[in-house]
DNA sequence: TGTCCATCTCTTGTATACAGAGTGGGACAG
DNA sequence: CTGTCCCACTCTGTATACAAGAGATGGACA
């Protein structure tokens, strides 16, 4: 883990912002894992700063939802129970649906290109195997949507679902066949989305995250539950 | 004001905790107004507190969004602008819509009973014109239906999105008639969920709280703008 | 030997003190 | 008289010190 916060991108942010973006990233990349305890004093000690700072940056990912706490007994990074995890999964596919019919009306002209673009570009990075620059851009691509619903309470929405699902999400693409059917269910939405149709963007959109779920059902399934809790 | 925080149910709070449900109050009631600055040390002095416990409400009510915030710029009870409450309505259409959708698929027997004697209770208070408990037996209608859906991440956004906006929903029930088509709306609404018909109550609820809109705006456009910001 | 109670410690919650950034006002120059 | 620059004050951000609650551990008694 950085032990300490890059000198760089110190702009306008406060030493508790910082900490919040540090211990997010661990979070996502899966260095702290759902239920360790984040300790004040240590964090403290990790970041060279007071616990005041860390405290403000644990409030903000309480209300973010990756971290837990009750009062006098500390905080952990959230621990998704199962059946909450897929009731997530489920209000997010009706969440980037709703982005996705939103998008298909109101999408500029530019706007439309560049998605055009974004889903071209995963198109590279499938035929090359690039898992990990696929799923970077996959995360592109749905922005693109979300910010195409010109909804800024929806996309908030969205990205809180996204950020409390991340940690888990990125298991979806080591399934072998997925990267291809993602693109083709991407190119799906692209069309519809480009054709002005918000229905069909609707339930393009609303079935490739629905799809998610089964996958994601599948990999619990292998692992048994073990390690998520 | 409430100068001071009740002795009463402070069971397990923090004084951060309890800050923050009061200054909520304040700002439900309207006593707090949008755009009112919110300085730490007098709210410290009013609580008779130190400004930690004040820093740290002062921060979930930023993550609540009831409070805006900027480094080094204080916070201040959010401006809600006009086209961002019109989006946020939009949303809540869908979302009351979505929960609608599921609870009519999902609520237990016991619950469809309770929905039906609410909407009943409500039918009395309608008659005797009692605008007040209408819109707290309205409010308990809503919630009744969130809880319906069997989902718990799509009731915390229904919730947020209700209390983000609830300081400006009282003012819809002061049109003249609205009374009347609210309670009748709610009719449709209980009866596809009785009836466990999932598209027809996602329609009914729907349009609903996208009737809701309308009268806000028209609201808005006899205030002229004005102090809404 | 097992259980219960007390104390001790560890961690969180709160207070207070200090530092640094922003803002506003006043003074001086043009 | 007006505009600009500098100084001071105010308020936020951070550090540190203190208090209090919860859990753990050890001892004593049954």
């Amino acid at each position: 883990m950085s032990d300490r916060i890059a000198d760089s991108d110190k702009k306008g942010l406060t030493r508790a912002d910082e900490v919040r973006l540090a211990i997010e990233e661990d979070i996502f990349l899966g260095r702290l894992r759902p239920g360790t305890r984040l300790d004040e004093e240590s964090l403290a000690q990790r970041f060279n700063i007071s616990r005041t700072p860390i405290r403000e940056a644990i409030l903000q990912l309480v209300h973010a939802g990756l971290v837990e706490k009750q009062p006098r007994h500390g905080a952990v990074v959230a621990p998704l129970k199962l059946h909450r995890m897929v009731q997530m999964f489920e209000v997010m596919s009706e969440i980037e649906g709703l982005c996705a019919r939103f998008a298909a009306r109101r999408m500029s002209e530019e706007e439309k290109q560049a998605l055009k673009r974004l889903h071209e570009a995963s198109n590279a990075h499938m035929k090359a195997r690039e898992l990990d620059a696929y799923y970077a851009v996959n995360r592109e691509f749905h922005e693109a949507i979300q910010a195409g619903s010109h909804n800024e309470p929806l996309q908030e929405i969205a990205r809180g679902l996204f950020a409390r699902l991340a940690p888990y999400r990125r298991y979806q693409l080591n399934h072998p066949s997925r990267i291809n059917d993602s693109f083709d269910e991407h190119g799906g939405v692209v069309d519809a989305i480009l054709a002005g149709d918000p229905e069909a963007a609707y339930t393009a959109m609303r079935r490739h995250v629905t799809i998610q779920i089964d996958i994601f059902a599948e990999f619990v399934s292998i692992m048994g539950g073990n390690g998520i809790q």
